[in-house]
DNA sequence: GCTTGGTATATTGTATGCCAAGAACGAGAA
DNA sequence: TTCTCGTTCTTGGCATACAATATACCAAGC
């Protein structure tokens, strides 16, 4: 449980809902994969004790997160976080390719040219090979760019079905990032999708955006096997 | 002990459980954009009366629901059904097609003959235009087809996610059905996407697909003006 | 020493009570 | 008559008490 880095709580909405959000955010914050399958227990008191509320909120707060398949519960025995299994990190991303290429197809035929010049920003500072040295910043980029092509569809209902799902896929582009020079080509293929994009081909754009998501499934398949 | 043939104990599921499927069946049983707005209420208290639990598996329930937008809550001022606006249910249908169209291509790629097959059943009893006279059943098996394709796909995430949309889905596709012969039009496209599932097409049978549902979202946005 | 049953304890599941925020309603004044 | 202010009543939000059940530990017998 000390794995977890719980900040308190904000004071505007219910306690209900702060607490929701105090979780899911610890939860986020922590590599999930990386911790003692002891640390994954929420014990409802104590999670109640350390943010000085009572376990109504934190029951309510923890059947939202399992909703959104964060933490799972077993029945008299509690919730704990939930680690997924191999196979369903890949329908995950199997599903965030749906919907981004949906998105995809949206942005080339509805946003502004501003909005697909932001995207290009988004990796201004990384310009002349200094990926490698700045990894981290990198893959965080990366991610915003995926995200960014989902807010810029104007579809706010394809965008909190992505965020139900988002961090999953955070830590699979996170760990997956730094093998093997994926970056070389991750660059490039999103350099060719805001060209899409830039042209409105909105076929182009939804296939190259499916197919390098789908690039990375494969990728998981073949490499991380320690899942 | 091993002689004798132990079913586990129906793990009768808990209060909470069987209170959130009550009200889940309840809301989806009934037309809610056709009862009066006040009749969208849903009172802690008179839940819990009705279905003879206390209040607590009954928020928890709510919560469950709120989580998939069939509820809404105004803070301190309770629940109530969600309906939909229609700009809303424009981009439920916008996800639906991302979804089911990325379904479609995995069932091209990975999915049994018979399985495909078995979505010609589905309409086996509409032929020789009988559809006009059975118009509810022929919507339903218009849904059952969409969810099969879903199903057909062996992606579990993408059913699930699909899932939490199809109730509203069913609402649109039930109202829209019976609107100026969009039957007629709506049994060719699905016997062109089961041809392009038997071709083993996967490019065509996605697009086919997803033009199929946006089709419909096109056809809610010019004609349901009433939402 | 190992197995097995019993008991204590810990923890979840459910019910209930209290409180505070809004809504509804009524009374009084303009 | 209408507007406004105050009171009451409804209703959700949270805390807590109680009940049900799982786990852990210990003791007794083989």
């Amino acid at each position: 449980m000390a794995a977890l880095a719980l900040d308190a709580i904000r004071s505007d909405a219910s306690i209900s809902v702060r607490t929701y959000e105090a979780i899911r955010a610890a939860i986020t914050a922590t590599n999930i994969y990386e911790i003692e399958p002891t640390q994954l227990r929420l014990d409802e008191r104590e999670l109640a004790a350390r943010l000085g509320v009572s376990r109504t909120p934190v029951r309510e707060a923890l059947v939202r997160l399992e909703h959104e398949e964060l933490v799972v519960s077993v029945p008299r025995r509690g919730y704990s976080i939930a680690r997924k299994s191999k196979a369903e990190l890949l329908e995950i991303i199997v599903v965030w390719a749906a919907l981004e290429s949906m998105a995809a197809r949206l942005v080339a035929l509805t946003a502004s040219d501003g909005a697909i010049a932001s995207l290009r920003e988004i990796f201004a500072t990384f310009e002349g090979g200094r990926i490698a040295a700045h990894l981290d910043e990198y893959s965080d980029a990366n991610l915003r760019f995926h995200q960014r092509i989902i807010e810029l569809s104007g579809c706010e209902t394809l965008r909190r079905t992505a965020d139900g799902i988002l961090i999953h896929v955070r830590s699979i582009r996170h760990r997956t990032i730094a093998e093997n020079d994926r970056f070389e080509k991750s660059i490039v293929d999103h350099m060719h999708i805001i060209e899409a994009l830039e042209a409105r081909d909105a076929e182009l754009a939804e296939r190259l955006v499916r197919d390098h998501a789908l690039a990375l499934a494969a990728h998981v398949d073949a490499n991380d096997n320690d899942l």
